[in-house]
DNA sequence: TCCTATGTTGTATG
DNA sequence: ACATACAACATAGG
């Protein structure tokens, strides 16, 4: 898999391409950390102060377990260390020879007598937060409930779109305190499928749209999860997915040439016959 | 040269 | 205080 060729392809992470990232470490679940390089413009180290306890601290460690919760990333490391990764607009994870040279996109890598473990970032909008103590970090606790967990509840999804009632529901669902990993792609599928115009106002939404748009959340991340959070492949035939950034992209559904707009100051791609304001 | 980019945050305004 | 809108961040590619 070549991840430096974009096109228009799904390099920018969202939940599903975080999820599949994250798995990128578990390669390193052997052995130990034997030293630790840092970009010397360490940008994405936003927390200043957290830089030179990783680098004094990680050496040593073992890589226990990993989890991934919306964008975010959290890797456990024994001795109480917990390192946060959220990969912006063009971090990836990789596992690679530990003979690696640095490049300068390589912001932080592990070595381990086997292979080397990297966060790399071109853009550098990522954020590496490093943190110490017997329990995970209190921003990772405070997180806003899975979209496909039990907590996150039609009632709770209807009650944060009636109090951001005059957005455009597009911006509304890319908020991640309330959906913690969708992203511009997975909110226009999610319309998409619910039939619900992007520029709607997210407090007009009642009844059988916020039924739709709620099974239509869970879905979308399901599906996403079970393809590209896997093994990176395409999710399902038939998803807005495969036509949304083509010229001349067509409605799978009803075969009418798609809408692209900004809304929300993102771009949007809708299919005006099956998405009503 | 200018435009685009699937993310987030800080700031201004309502 | 809260919601909303948008520029800014840094880089690569068309």
């Amino acid at each position: 898999m070549v991840f430096g060729v974009a096109l228009h392809g799904r390099v920018m992470p969202e939940l599903a391409e975080v999820e599949f990232f994250r798995k990128q470490w578990d390669a390193g679940r052997v052995g130990r950390i034997l030293s630790v390089a840092l970009h010397p413009v360490a940008r994405v180290f936003r927390e200043e102060r957290s830089v030179e306890p990783l680098q004094r601290h990680l050496p040593g460690k073992r890589l226990l377990g990993s989890s991934a919760r919306g964008k975010w990333m959290l890797f456990r490391f024994s001795g109480g260390n917990w390192l946060g990764v959220h990969l912006g607009m063009t971090g990836r994870m990789t596992a690679e020879p530990a003979s690696l040279e640095p490049g300068k996109a390589d912001h932080l890598v592990l070595f381990q007598s086997r292979r080397a473990l990297v966060f790399r970032d071109t853009r550098q909008f990522g954020c590496i937060r490093f943190h110490r103590g017997p329990e995970e970090p209190s921003w990772w606790r405070e997180m806003p409930p899975d979209l496909l967990s039990r907590e996150f509840t039609r009632e709770v999804m209807a009650e944060f779109l009636r109090c951001r009632g005059r957005a455009p529901v597009k911006s509304v669902l890319l908020m991640q305190e309330r959906f913690p990993g969708l992203g511009n792609w997975m909110a226009d599928e999610i319309l998409w499928r619910s039939g619900i115009h992007p520029a709607v106002k997210a407090g007009s939404i009642r009844g059988k749209r916020l039924d739709a748009l709620f099974r239509e959340i869970r879905a979308v991340c399901r599906g996403a999860l079970e393809t590209i959070g896997v093994d990176y492949r395409d999710p399902p035939d038939g998803w807005l997915f495969h036509h949304r950034w083509r010229d001349g992209g067509v409605c799978p559904a009803t075969g009418v040439p798609l809408e692209r707009e900004s809304i929300g100051g993102r771009t949007t791609c809708w299919s005006p016959e099956k998405q009503r304001r």
